[in-house]
DNA sequence: TCTGGGGTCCTAGGACCC
DNA sequence: TCTGGGGTCCTAGGACCC
């Protein structure tokens, strides 16, 4: 074989984090929260082991946590992202070709003469260097690889599948990455429980049950890759910015703070990538789990004359779309902001109405914002719209200190 | 009391055109 | 009265991923 895809996946990532700058947490139930301290979504496997699911929401679980003496965190972000670049740039030492396909995923293409030896060395290199632990599946396409890393972490943290037949045969056919949960019913109906059933389909059949994404899932579990590495990332076409509120938000005043906050995020976002867009979408809504009340949420969209990453213009075409959707008899649970129709920032054509001169003038004092907030996470300068208090703002109750990137965090040994 | 956030891709169907 | 065939573009919504 001349070439292989490894799917390089860290072991538990957010929990393998805490434990880096913790090491007491070595061999203890750990669990991370989603955002507003919701759900847990990272699990160690002492927690997975006391059948903590991925996703459970928190008060469904405080028995368990409370009996068990579960380690409880808030998500760090701050933390996570800048551990994740370290493991990235590790890879990049084994091979150029790598795709960083999500926060704690990568993708390299490997030659074919690539063995159970060198994955255990771009193993223990990444621990060594970065702390984390990371599983490797290596096969001919990236649906096997995933497939191989599945493998990889129910054995020694590595699996080459060179023959997967067997595997397959015993894999559930809701396993295979893109098959959710309404093409798991569809399969099952069909007989088909299995990754080696859907292997073996027709492929005229998937077509028609599947459409285009069906067929290619099969052929890659063939061996035949549909799925090429994206090695550059592909522009973003959208940005979102959306938060549950620490506690329901009730009046206009705090629903426009939030959503001036969201846009300032969503617009500092364009700017980091040097876009523009040309299109905003503001949406609220109500909690859609209240058995009492009936689930309620709008959105408006509205469109910018000129494409645009300015906090000022932006929050103002925010607010203008958040007015109209807004009632006074709602119990609000969440807010967000959609930026569309993204162009990269040089290719913006002159608004023949706004003045030049203006313009550099707002650009600028966009400049000296996003220098005065560089420290992540920062609100040094800000609109007056986001309000000062922000008392909707999510739960953060147990997050660890950003040790590798605020002074003030840094680890201190005693 | 308490249920995340941020994306992408594909398809079907309507409007419109020649 | 008859009422084709092929194409493009746009949008909404579904499905899925981590």
């Amino acid at each position: 074989m001349s070439r292989y895809i490894a799917l390089v996946d860290c072991d538990a990532f957010y929990v393998s984090c805490e434990r880096v700058f913790n090491p007491k947490l070595e061999g203890e139930p750990v669990i991370v929260l989603s955002n507003n301290d919701g759900c847990a979504v990272a699990r160690s496997n002492e927690a997975k082991a006391l059948g903590i699911k991925m996703g459970a929401p928190v008060f469904q679980i405080r028995e368990l946590i409370a009996q068990h003496q579960v380690q409880v965190f808030s998500s760090n972000y701050a933390l996570y992202g800048n551990l994740s670049n370290r493991v990235m740039q590790t890879l990049r030492n084994f091979t150029p070709e790598v795709e960083v396909y999500s926060i704690d995923e990568a993708f390299l293409a490997l030659p074919g003469t690539c063995d159970a030896t060198a994955l255990t060395t771009i193993r223990e290199t990444v621990k060594r260097w970065t702390g984390i632990p990371v599983s490797i599946g290596l096969a001919q396409t990236k649906t096997l690889a995933k497939i191989a890393n599945h493998q990889a972490k129910r054995q020694d943290g590595i699996c080459i599948l060179d023959q997967p037949e067997a595997v397959l045969a015993t894999l559930p056919v809701s396993e295979v990455w893109g098959i959710g949960r309404q093409s798991t019913k569809k399969l099952q109906a069909h007989g088909i429980t299995t990754a080696l059933d859907l292997q073996q389909v027709d492929l005229r059949w998937i077509r028609r049950q599947m459409g285009i994404v069906g067929v290619r899932i099969v052929q890659e579990l063939r061996g035949i890759p549909c799925l090429p590495l994206e090695l550059v990332p592909p522009l973003r076409k959208s940005c979102c910015v959306s938060r549950s509120f620490g506690r329901l938000v009730t009046t206009l005043d705090e629903m426009q703070e939030a959503v001036a906050t969201f846009t300032a995020r969503a617009a500092y976002k364009l700017r980091r990538d040097n876009l523009t867009a040309s299109l905003l979408t503001v949406f609220i809504a109500t909690n859609r789990f209240s058995p009492d009340q009936p689930y309620y949420r709008n959105s408006a969209t509205v469109g910018l004359s000129c494409p645009t990453n300015d906090t000022i213009a932006l929050t103002k075409a925010a607010l203008q779309a958040l007015e109209p959707l807004y009632r006074a008899d709602q119990q609000y649970q969440k807010a967000g902001v959609w930026l569309g129709e993204l162009t990269p920032a040089n290719q913006v054509q002159r608004d023949l109405f706004i003045n030049p001169h203006d313009q550099e003038k707002a650009r600028q004092l966009m400049r000296v914002v996003d220098t005065l907030n560089r420290q992540p996470l920062s609100r040094t300068a800000h609109c007056a719209a986001e309000g000062l208090r922000q008392p909707w703002q999510m739960r953060v109750q147990r997050r660890s200190p950003r040790y590798t990137t605020r002074w003030d965090e840094l680890l201190q040994v005693p």
